[in-house]
RNA sequence: GCCCCUAUAGCUCAGGGGAUAGAGCGUCGCUCUCCGGAGGCGAAAGCGCAGGUUCGAAUCCUGCUAGGGGCACCA
């Protein structure tokens, strides 16, 4: 008995009360809310389903209430129903139909918590995308965390998702990266408009030292192509396996130069024209975003000729379509935001609705503070954090943990000094380390001949068993919240959540029996549940790209 | 000037209309005669300001204040 199935029974009585004449006309919800209390006193469960609804039917909460009441207390499983307050209806369960979850949590294993609200979606999730002209500072960080963290969280409800990294290799930013590359192979200073950063330096020698060819004697343009071809890809290798190390592997690395190596921006342009959406203006290509929203109309073709940075989004966003992908959804920095209204407007140019076929999600800062002060630490990179640093730090579970842990609305401090000098005050640890002992229990208990043979719900009677299965009871529910919401940070503090419960259900109830005394049933059924509580915190740390190690 | 995000405990952050606003860390007490004390129990401590909507607002709306980030024929 869950609060799904409570849930359920609720609606479904709700329509024997009208079809019997006892409810007056009137639309009934297809599910009614039912949580946990805060306070214990008033149940396992409340719904304030009378409060919402007695209105509609001319009716007081409190007799609404009455009435849903007296056909609740029939339902098998439920102890007791109580009124209280305006209208709250409390629910209390027997131990047995609370407990039954345990065992079936187990026998779930992995597969518990999965969902199927994104079953047959196709969907693209692009993030980080950092530009090939540097290492990955914090930002890509914090969306390598989070957004991987979110695929899987898509993959959990039956997504088909695939995990896109949109390589910027095109474009007036890697010319500058190319003259930065060959000034340093050169000996000299950076360009002004150029990147320093030690690894300018490295990259600069990879390119000469895995050559045969006398590149710094070639003409200004041909040496500087070279630097521009070799030293991207070197780079792009470096992203990738930051990335792998950091637990994340992109399906697709999309480079934006194919897309104009394959005219698919011609392409795209002349599906816009066809469309009626491109005009020509000031020796300029146009579209005319104004038409979807935009505050201004957008250049995709400059005068010069040159595509500016849109007109690869453009054809970005066509071929993903083209590829099948239902949902497109870009996860950005706060510094592209004012770029949603243009993405949105040419998602609507072509025809498809924004928000659904292409949803952009955005993200801000993250600064690593060291007593209040920003923190810039990277010999590589000079001036800013990099991921390598990071994880180098503190390590990968507690940098994915601590980055995924916190809405993506808000701007998010780190402290480094503190996860670098105790490091057991990560929250990740505290979790862990739950999971960590249900494996060190359920060892004990092997050893002790605690089995699985038995289990008797009833059992579970004890306070802390009941908040147990009531917190390990919402699991599915967290992670179908966490996909529609976007937001993978409630698996996180859920997670916790679990761990506290969990603490706390371990110091009150025992799995082995003290030394000397008999095995009996509530210590194998307790197997059950503290396997339960493992199968649980072990799903949600999986889900969030971070390791559940079986001691520590 | 316009746009986006934020403001909750000493710190980092949860809380998406419900009952007494939570967690971790920090501080101060208590708790190892038995499954890992990296745990548990208790205490002190908080919704930026002003209005509005609602039976009910940290939550929704408006204004203000403060912080962060943006407003190119750059990428």
């Amino acid at each position: 008995m869950t609060p799904a199935d409570l849930s359920a029974a609720i609606v479904r009585i709700l329509a024997e009360l009208q079809a019997d004449g006892r409810l007056g006309e009137g639309a009934l919800p297809a599910e009614v809310v039912v949580e946990r209390p805060k306070n214990r006193d008033h149940g396992d469960w409340a719904t304030n389903v009378a409060m919402q609804l007695a209105g509609k039917f001319g009716m007081k909460p409190r007799a609404f209430a009455e009435l849903l009441s007296t056909e609740l207390s029939k339902v098998a499983g439920v102890e007791k129903v109580d009124i209280a307050g305006p209208g709250f209806i409390n629910l209390t369960l027997s131990a047995a139909a609370a407990g039954e979850l345990a065992k079936a949590i187990v026998e779930a294993g992995d597969a518990f918590g999965l969902g199927t609200d994104l079953a047959g979606v196709k969907l693209n999730l692009e993030f980080v995308s950092a530009n090939p002209t540097g290492p990955i500072h914090m930002g890509g960080t914090r969306w390598a965390a989070v957004g991987d963290s979110l695929a899987r969280i898509f993959e959990a409800q039956g997504a088909d998702v695939t995990r896109e990294y949109y390589f910027n290799d095109h474009g007036a930013q890697i010319d500058r990266f190319a003259r930065s590359l060959l000034a340093r192979a050169k000996g000299q200073d950076a360009p002004e408009d150029g990147y320093g950063g030690a690894y300018i330096q490295e990259i600069a020698d990879r390119v000469l030292a895995e050559t045969a060819i006398d590149v710094l004697n070639l003409p200004e343009a041909e040496a500087q192509e070279f630097f521009r071809s070799n030293g991207v890809e070197l780079m792009f290798q470096e992203i990738r396996e930051s990335l792998h190390d950091f637990g994340v592997d992109f399906d697709v690395y999309f480079h934006e130069n194919s897309l104009y190596e394959s005219k698919a921006v011609e392409r795209a342009i002349e599906r816009l024209r066809e469309l009626g959406h491109i005009f020509e203006a000031e020796g300029a290509i146009w579209l005319r975003s104004t038409t979807f929203g935009d505050d201004r109309d957008r250049v995709i073709i400059k005068s010069d000729g040159d595509a500016a940075y849109i007109a690869g989004d453009i054809a970005y966003y066509l071929d993903k379509r083209e590829r099948g992908f239902d949902q497109c959804i870009y996860m950005l920095g706060a510094d592209h935001h004012g770029y949603v209204p243009r993405m949105l407007a040419l998602c609507a140019a072509f025809g498809d609705e924004p928000g659904k076929n292409l949803e952009i999600l955005i993200g801000q800062m993250v600064n690593l503070v060291r007593d209040g002060e920003p923190v810039r630490m990277s010999k590589r990179a000079g001036t800013v954090v990099t991921m390598e640093d990071l994880v180098s730090v503190v390590g990968v579970d507690a940098a994915r943990y601590a980055l995924a842990r916190s809405s993506i609305d808000s701007q998010l401090n780190i402290d480094l000094e503190q996860l670098q000098k105790k490091t057991n005050d990560n929250p990740v640890f505290y979790v862990q380390y739950a999971f960590a002992r249900t494996k060190q229990v359920a060892k004990n208990a092997a050893s002790l001949g605690v089995d699985h043979s038995e289990f008797d719900p009833s059992l579970l009677s004890h306070e802390t068993e009941s908040e147990l299965l009531a917190k390990l009871t919402e699991f599915p529910r967290v992670i179908a919240q966490a996909a529609e919401f976007r937001e993978p940070h409630r698996v996180a503090r859920y997670i916790e959540e679990v761990a506290g419960t969990y603490h706390r259900w371990y110091d009150q109830c025992r799995v082995t029996p003290l030394s000397g005394a008999a095995v009996e049933s509530v210590h194998r059924t307790r197997l059950w549940l503290n396997d339960a509580a493992g199968v649980v915190l072990n799903n949600g740390l999986r889900l969030l790209g971070v390791s559940a190690p079986e001691r520590m």
